[in-house]
DNA sequence: GGGAGATATACAGGATAATATATAGACAAT
DNA sequence: ATTGTCTATATATTATCCTGTATATCTCCC
């Protein structure tokens, strides 16, 4: 029913989500009811422009007509930003992924088997949100000491501080303010190209 | 009534009446009344989102949804084509085709295709957007590496490389300031003028 | 298993967009 | 003046948005 406006709706809903705002702070902040903005974004129905502007502007986003001919050089400028959404250092990548090595081959003989799962959890999130250079020392650190427990017994306790730190990251990755952005080297090319 | 989205539907006038088209005929292109397109331009009443975007693809227009933040660069690129129909040098343009036409022979064999899609849209951008004479120059010994890496093989650092340096020049062209301008010699009209 | 936060659905009613049609005013050109 | 084109405006009817409120579902965390 509303084919013609998904596009548009789903960019909505993907800014929205980038910025982690829920559909309830995004109606206070836009006027329209959750109730709304969830139909709009499901393509349940069809918004009037004004609640398209309404919307965007509580998302810091403005609608801007532009001539087909251009699109190629716009796709590029909005690209180039929204890039650094997942941009992630291959340090980063490759330090999530030695814990998650380092863990499992370790067993989960030491901590609590609670301690594990959010030992996990927390890795999981760690792969795709972005950190600080001084986040990522700390990371780097646990790594290491992980390691080097191998051969040497670790004890339970340190094994416990481990787990809390990297939680500690965890957190203040997923809750991080977008916009205090983290100034990120050139760029990280991957995947992801999309159409309509 | 309309104050909201009353920027938007005079980018729709604007677009109209520049492409010389009666609202008659905009209503039998977008399946609107003229009667309704007169109201939505002078902003008597607020269109849904399906009749703006009905409208603009009769105008040969999308609906783009950008980060305030990224605004100038697409404000940049926008005028870039109605207003000063081109500053460019034909030299610019050349350099750009010849990049354009290497590239393509050259193939992505060598690169990744994220690569080749980085360096196909910043030409693409190039083609628009005003540069220095230094920058042109760096333009021009990109093109030449690249065309002599047609005979002698060229590694994909190299590539690598040539792609940065576009990608520099890109970002450099977008985010430049319109009002600091090039100065410009007196020439600067080649052919070129297309229509639909 | 309970509780909290988030999203999806449901339904009533008032508000408004959108249609179809018709007409009046402005401005050219024959 | 007449004809023609384009735009603004009017009216009536239908369709849909939008609100308000309430509830269902789902996920994650304790």
């Amino acid at each position: 029913m509303a084919y013609k406006t998904e596009h548009i709706t789903q960019q909505l809903r993907a800014a929205r989500e980038g910025q982690k705002v829920s559909q309830r702070e995004l109606s206070a902040r836009s006027g329209l009811t959750q109730s709304h903005i969830s139909q709009i974004e499901r393509g349940t129905m069809e918004p009037g422009l004004g609640s398209l502007v309404d919307v965007a502007r509580a998302l810091d986003l403005e609608i801007v007509l532009a001539p087909k001919k251009l699109m190629p050089a716009i796709r590029n400028i909005l690209e180039s930003s929204s890039a650094s959404n997942d941009v992630l250092t291959s340090d980063q990548r490759k330090l999530v992924a030695r814990l998650e090595r380092s863990s499992a081959q370790y067993g989960y003989g030491v901590g609590t088997s609670a301690d594990a799962d959010a030992f996990k959890d927390s890795l999981g999130l760690l792969r795709h949100l972005p950190l600080t250079p001084d986040e990522l020392d700390i990371l780097r650190r646990a790594a290491n000491r992980l390691e080097n427990s191998q051969t040497d017994k670790m004890s339970r306790q340190e094994m416990g501080a481990i787990v809390r730190e990297i939680r500690q990251l965890r957190n203040a990755a997923v809750h991080r303010d977008r916009d205090d952005a983290i100034p990120r080297s050139a760029y990280a090319l991957d995947e992801e190209d999309d159409d309509a």
